[in-house]
DNA sequence: TCCTACTGTGTGCACGTTCACACATCCGTA
DNA sequence: TACGGATGTGTGAACGTGCACACAGTAGGA
């Protein structure tokens, strides 16, 4: 094994300085020392070539500086969502500013679920953001065994009432949005349903259901198992097959939406002339369709803000309101629908 | 401040069990322990829920079975560059085989930077991979200094005998997309060149200009800022300004073949019937696309697999070669060329 | 009987840091 | 002169872990 370089310690700056570690320590972490000895430390310092043991601090003041950012489902999200790279540099900057490190970890499979279990446990991090738990999702329990300070990005029902969480209203969005695109005069508007086994998926079908009412067709929704572009493919060529006369698509998100554009083009439909489009996340992908997309707002950078600073005020002992808090999602509207 | 609640040490466990420190190591560790006190033991472990404390751990080993993912400059990595994900992937699958935990960890501001570099510094890693360094980005230096072992994806020229590197063939594989979009009978090809503070961006046109050999036309390269689709769009307008007889294109990522094409599609112009036109890095963009891309395949997950080999045979002692590997680059031949 | 090898257990120390405490000096004031 | 406070410094202990060492008991062979 290699052995890394002998490092400087507090000790070898004492012994160059001509001081104690004491003073040293009272010139790093603030103490009543005199100019002389601050001066020689500190030309010690840049002598010996110190840099402080995070390890050892940690050890002794059981205080790391850092927050764990859990990724879980990470194939899906880096590849199709863009929104969990805004959701980490959203929670990135807020931590930063509390001078607090981030460091995220990618859950793959199984064997990463109990390695990074091991390394919450082991006095690593402070605390923890989760975003895109699934309902029964083992990280879960490990946090809540660990009672390290957490919050969620989303809403695992089972847990609201010992972890907060922060997220945005699914129903409520996906039933504004259909409402207007109803509005616009649609009379035969269909859905491309995705994620049935998430909560967002549900509520965002429940949102579509009720704005439509009476009007609501269940032959009108397409079941796809995930939120991307070829999903958006399937789904759309199932609902032109079922209804050659719909006017109207509430895609489940953006990525989805851009699949069923695509699949418009190629059946002839102009959009929106023919067919009023809608997407959900208001993602990089909306401004690159053609036509650029109408859609929710999903406001990631402040999901992962607001997500560290449930974090970050859990320690500094206050106690958060669990249950959590939502985000408002504006409509943008393009010119898809 | 909160005081997390009190953890369990090997101490608690000894004493639940009634034997000494050392034999609770020995079973956590391995050695001779006899049966009874072994059970006994490990009822205890369960008893108090002792979770090993990694930070004391570290001290005393000097190894936390950790490696750093650096991603500098995430934003237009996270938003526009679905390599990065891949390689993250591909990184995390192979240090997860060895029993290591990746941590990624990302730079955004100088203060992001300085703290990054404290936590590199600090024992809590050892090792990193370094993705999308510039030139002369500060944290290489920290690196350096520490001799941290770690390794690059992408090639910083000025440390590449000090540490290792894995990428591609910037230079041969523009060079040879180029070609092949010049046998395809095109006349006069323009490029969309970006980045070109950055090695890959000069690369790309190195091997633009020595494939045109004499036919290059240094009017026909359009210089952009980043490889996005924002960049893709300003770009073409640029190069069908200058020369309207245009019929060949090779976008310096596939973000920017995509704003391009659009921009083509705006100018009426048809793909890949009056326009050629040939992308890099083969993204999810590359079959986004209308028509779908014919580009330069990047093995991202392979990469990122790579660096962290190199990363974990210095960690085994082992030495390994400087000046670095690069991996082969398919041509993935689709419709727009 | 003694020596050696093997199994099993306990103790002390070190990793590098911070903090509480003890001590020392100087000054102003009772 | 004596005292108290402010300023400055050194020493010892502790955080939780793993390992080297010492030691005890047993069994087998010379």
């Amino acid at each position: 094994m290699s052995r890394p370089r002998k490092r400087a310690t507090v000790h070898d700056i004492a012994a160059a300085a001509g001081v104690s570690r004491g003073t040293v320590s009272r010139v790093l972490n603030g103490g009543y020392v005199s100019t002389e000895a601050r001066a020689a430390i500190e030309a010690a310092i840049l002598e010996v070539g110190y840099v402080p043991n995070n390890a050892a601090r940690t050890l002794k003041m059981r205080r790391s500086q850092a927050v764990a950012f859990v990724a879980l489902e990470p194939h899906s999200l880096f590849l199709d969502d863009p929104n969990i790279g805004s959701i980490m540099l959203g929670a990135n900057a807020a931590l930063s500013l509390a001078d607090h490190q981030m460091v995220s970890l990618v859950v793959e499979s199984a064997r990463d679920t109990e390695r990074v279990a091991r390394y919450l446990s082991g006095g690593f991090v402070d605390g923890a953001i989760v975003v895109s738990a699934r309902t029964r999702d083992p990280i879960i329990k490990v946090i809540s065994d660990l009672a390290l300070p957490a919050a969620f990005v989303g809403h695992p029902p089972e847990l609201s009432e010992s972890i907060p969480f922060v997220g945005i209203d699914n129903v409520d969005s996906a039933r504004t949005i259909t409402a207007r695109l109803a509005a616009s005069g649609r009379r035969r508007i269909g859905m491309i349903a995705a994620a049935l086994d998430r909560d967002s998926g549900i509520d965002r079908l429940t949102g579509f259901r009720t704005a439509l009412g009476t009007a609501y067709d269940s032959a009108l929704v397409a079941d796809v198992p995930h939120y991307d572009y070829g999903s958006g493919v399937k789904g759309m060529r199932l609902l032109l097959e079922r209804e050659p006369e719909l006017d109207g698509v509430f895609a489940a998100s953006d990525a989805i939406a851009a699949g069923a554009l695509e699949v418009l083009r190629e059946a002839g439909r102009s959009v929106p002339g023919d067919v009023g489009v809608v997407g959900f996340d208001d993602s990089t992908w909306a401004v690159r369709c053609q036509p650029q997309l109408s859609t929710v707002h999903q406001p990631a950078k402040e999901l992962g803000s607001f997500a560290a600073q449930l974090v970050l005020r859990q320690l500094q002992g206050e106690q958060v309101q669990t249950g959590g808090q939502l985000l408002p999602t504006p409509i943008v509207w393009r010119d898809s629908a």
